[in-house]
DNA sequence: TTTTGAGTTGTTCGA
DNA sequence: GTCGAACAACTCAAA
């Protein structure tokens, strides 16, 4: 059983599959170095980290042992299979490029030498070349194939967990805490450890949490940042596999069909699961996601350099508090509120006028739940370049969508203390109070908080010129 | 093949 | 304060 992103032993269906054989089962873990690959982020290697360590124990628990190694995933696969004796690999499929290349290439491989090599839907509700247009295409609106999921999806019963495995040899393993996915000098993740717990029942109970409650103010809650459990949190769960889809929407529907959860707060929350579901269509249908523009007209967008500006962005800076605050909690927790990520985002691509993959990048760094499909097609969503993407003239007024998701002015007040003190008019444009009110609330605005790196109206206007450009260039080509 | 209706998440302006 | 319209044009999906 090779684990990837798959870190779980319930409702794994290549690990189910590999016991069903009723042969002994090695458990393997690959710390991959094949250089097609995109390095994994800081913030995500401080999740395997922890996700490992746990399914690690789990294993152990049940008489196995879980095997680590690092290297090229052929080259390992080679050296345990001739080690061990195993007669086949399992495994749960991966959807990007270069890892469906990897996969493919050591599938065959496998087979040539008579091996057998069997891959699983470990991730998905629905495969990204399942669902299909009346005229077979994919999907490229979310809508309808969200439409298409809910009248074509059925989950299947839900595969327990094994109880027992079959010993087989202890196999020489490496030591995970010689990876040093745990960061050191300086490590930054200090706020990580009392946020979140990595692993299978860090999971399971936050399932168990949001649905027996929160998810029947799903709707209005969502967009609050404010509150502590207006969203599930599952989202680095669900991107390390330690509970899949598939979980979630039996659990939830459940609790709809025993009354125990509003139906359409719980449908909208299994309806941002499938976000995540079309977001993979996405980049399997467009392999080049994370760093080509989905439409190419965009590729004539005239957007800006600018170092200080994206550092500004980096390090929460930018003086303007709902931006500043999402970039701290961010860096702090490695995880945003989603209705914030889009204010970031939006400021990013529009006041800032920089390109979605400074962003993308970013994130791709910083998050625990850094995604390889959502990442891609949100900020490309964001940015407008994207499939089904966000109209250009929407653009995020960071001061009202402050006073408006931020209802409390509790989110600003933790992530930019130094503001704590203003009253609620002035949170989100501590610019506009005056000097009587900004001294007794302590904050000097150039000293203890930056003035706004650029003006709100003249961002909007610069970037819907930016996007007038765009449309000659496009006219004109 | 052609037509038709629709498309996550917003902002601004003027009545 | 509240409300509706304008903000473009295009692509997509299905009738």
């Amino acid at each position: 059983m090779w684990f990837r992103r798959d870190l779980r032993l319930h409702d794994n269906p290549a690990l189910n599959a590999a016991i069903q054989t009723g042969a002994p089962v090695v458990c393997l873990y690959i710390l991959e170095t094949d250089s097609t690959l995109r390095p994994m982020g800081g913030a995500s290697q401080w999740w395997l980290d922890k996700s490992l360590k746990r399914l690690r124990e789990s294993i152990e628990d049940i008489g196995g042992q879980l095997l680590f190694k690092r290297g090229l995933a052929r080259e390992t696969l080679d050296e345990i299979v001739s080690q061990t004796g195993a007669n086949a690999v399992f495994w749960n499929r991966r959807y990007d490029q270069a890892g469906r290349d990897i996969d493919s290439d050591i599938k065959q491989s496998l087979k040539q030498q008579g091996l057998g090599a069997e891959s699983y839907n470990g991730s998905l509700l629905t495969e990204p070349w399942t669902q299909k247009t009346g005229s077979g295409g994919y999907y490229k609106v979310f809508t309808p194939y969200w439409k298409s999921v809910q009248a074509n999806y059925q989950p299947s019963a839900e595969l327990g967990a094994p109880t027992q495995l079959k010993s087989v040899p202890k196999i020489e393993t490496e030591n995970i805490e010689d990876w040093g996915l745990h960061p050191t000098k300086p490590d930054w993740s200090t706020e990580f450890g009392p946020k979140w717990l990595p692993g299978e029942e860090g999971a399971a109970q936050r399932l168990q949490a949001f649905i027996s409650g929160p998810v029947s103010e799903y709707k209005d809650h969502r967009n609050r940042p404010d509150l502590e459990k207006g969203t599930s949190g599952l989202s680095p769960h669900l991107a390390f596999g330690e509970i899949g889809p598939a979980q979630i929407w039996r659990a939830t529907q459940a609790k709809i069909e025993a009354g125990d959860a509003n139906q359409a707060n719980a449908m909208t929350f299994l309806s941002e699961v499938v976000w995540r579901e079309f977001s993979y269509v996405l980049l399997y249908h467009n392999p080049e996601l994370a760093t080509e523009n989905y439409k190419p007209a965009f590729n004539a967008m005239p957007w800006r350099e600018d170092e200080a500006g994206l550092k500004a962005w980096q390090q929460g800076q930018t003086g303007y508090p709902i931006v500043d605050a999402g970039m701290r909690q961010l860096w702090a927790i490695g995880w945003m509120h989603n209705r914030v990520r889009m204010i970031v985002a939006s400021f990013l691509t529009k006041h800032l006028l920089l390109h979605w993959s400074h962003g993308e990048d970013w994130f791709w760094d910083t998050l625990v739940d850094a995604d390889p499909a959502a990442n891609s097609a949100s900020w490309q969503w964001t940015a407008g370049s994207g499939a089904d993407a966000a109209p250009y003239f929407r653009v995020f007024n960071p001061i009202t969508q402050g006073e408006k998701f931020d209802e409390s002015g509790d989110y600003v007040r933790k992530w930019c203390p130094e503001l704590a003190r203003l009253p609620h008019k002035f949170l989100y444009q501590p610019w506009e109070a005056g000097p009587l009110i900004l001294h007794a609330a302590g904050v000097k605005l150039g000293e203890t908080y930056p003035h706004p790196i650029v003006d709100h109206k003249e961002g909007r206007q610069r970037a819907l010129d930016a996007y007038d450009i765009l449309k000659e260039r496009r006219d004109a080509a």
